[in-house]
DNA sequence: GCTTTTTTATACCACTCGGTATATTTATCA
DNA sequence: TGATAAATATACCGAGTGGTATAAAAAAGC
């Protein structure tokens, strides 16, 4: 059972989200919180030491949702060579499903923080750290199964495979054309067929 | 021979270009701008109709500035392939020229205005479609001459190119890890000349 | 050199910013 | 139910926001 200030902070999280996602740390105002929330100063400041720690929370919310998301996704195979098919394939849709969260958080978080005194850059480079870790684990596993090649360099792959993908999102949201996303995860398919699969 | 509004203008626009692409529009104050350039809200003010002119004139700038210096550096050569392979060539050193400029105009401004009410967006859109238009010509004029294939789709093959590179500046900068930036470009080498050369 | 025009500085506008001390309300548990 | 503790509302702080009217200064043209 959660205690009220338990419900009042993940309700304050879920609900500013989205909107520290769209229009980045700075210009996202303390009015823009309590309106959106329906409360005042006082219960926010209640709950959060700071402007910054209700960021990194947000931050944090979209990540896990995002997170999971694609973990579940992942589920619909125990293979790891279908389970990296299975990115490329989730992120084909990802324009539609990201636009609830208010845009890709890494992507907008990632510029906006980067040159502000903001802690935020370092929860974003956590995630992207952490989500490379996991890619590359994958390829790692398809080569102890047999799926994929033994010369691959699961590293540098994973690396690659997410610089593909970000440059996708940030085309795609940039240019409001979610063609740059499609293409380009068709482009990633056959990268993997013809350059990492036994 | 400029006059004085004229010089004070663009003594201006130089002076707050980096400043703009570092912290974005609305965490650029105007006592950003006049600190930086020693002059008061009224000589700002009589240059400029308001932050947005200022920021729109900025992110020209710092446009006009890369993209002179491409075209300067692809003049090396005539060929149209080896002019392809020379934009490759430019960014695998972007990291530490576009530190001058406060990052990547493109980038920064993209993501930064994508949810913001301001025009600045479509300056993005019309930059980019403009270089994607640049890339695209090149592969044709390549076409003519021989030296790429006929069956290349050179409007599509020009997106997947810039997207590239933009995926690779965004991990680049996010990452402080240039190694996306040198390990993309050797890709897209391979690319070219794997796929698209004669 | 003098006048007219352009350019810059000063002082101010109403408003918003993030943050806080304190009072009031609400939940918790004996 | 009544006392205690936790959570929220109110009112305020100093500083900063973009923008402007006007006065002072500097440039331009004759």
């Amino acid at each position: 059972m959660l205690s009220k200030s338990e419900k009042t902070t993940k309700f304050i999280i879920e609900t500013v989200a989205p909107i520290f996602n769209k229009k980045g740390y700075e210009a996202t105002s303390m009015m823009d919180i309590t309106s959106a929330t329906g409360l005042t100063k006082g219960a926010i400041y209640g709950n959060f030491k700071n402007k910054e720690a209700i960021a990194i929370a947000a931050f944090n919310e979209n990540v896990n949702t995002l997170l999971k998301k694609i973990a579940n996704h992942q589920n619909q195979s125990k293979s790891p060579l279908k389970k990296l098919y299975l990115i490329t394939d989730f992120y084909t849709n990802y324009y539609d499903y990201s636009k609830e969260l208010g845009g890709c958080p890494i992507l907008n978080i990632g510029v906006d923080s980067n040159q502000q005194d903001t802690s935020l850059i370092e929860h974003v480079r956590l995630v992207i750290n952490k989500t490379q870790h996991n890619i590359s684990k994958l390829i790692d596993w398809g080569k102890e199964s047999g799926e994929i090649k033994q010369e691959v360099n699961s590293h540098l792959f994973a690396k690659r495979i997410y610089s593909h993908i970000q440059g996708a999102i940030f085309m795609t949201y940039t240019m409001d054309d979610d063609q740059y996303l499609k293409q380009a995860m068709i482009e990633m398919n056959s990268i993997i067929k013809n350059e990492i699969e036994n």
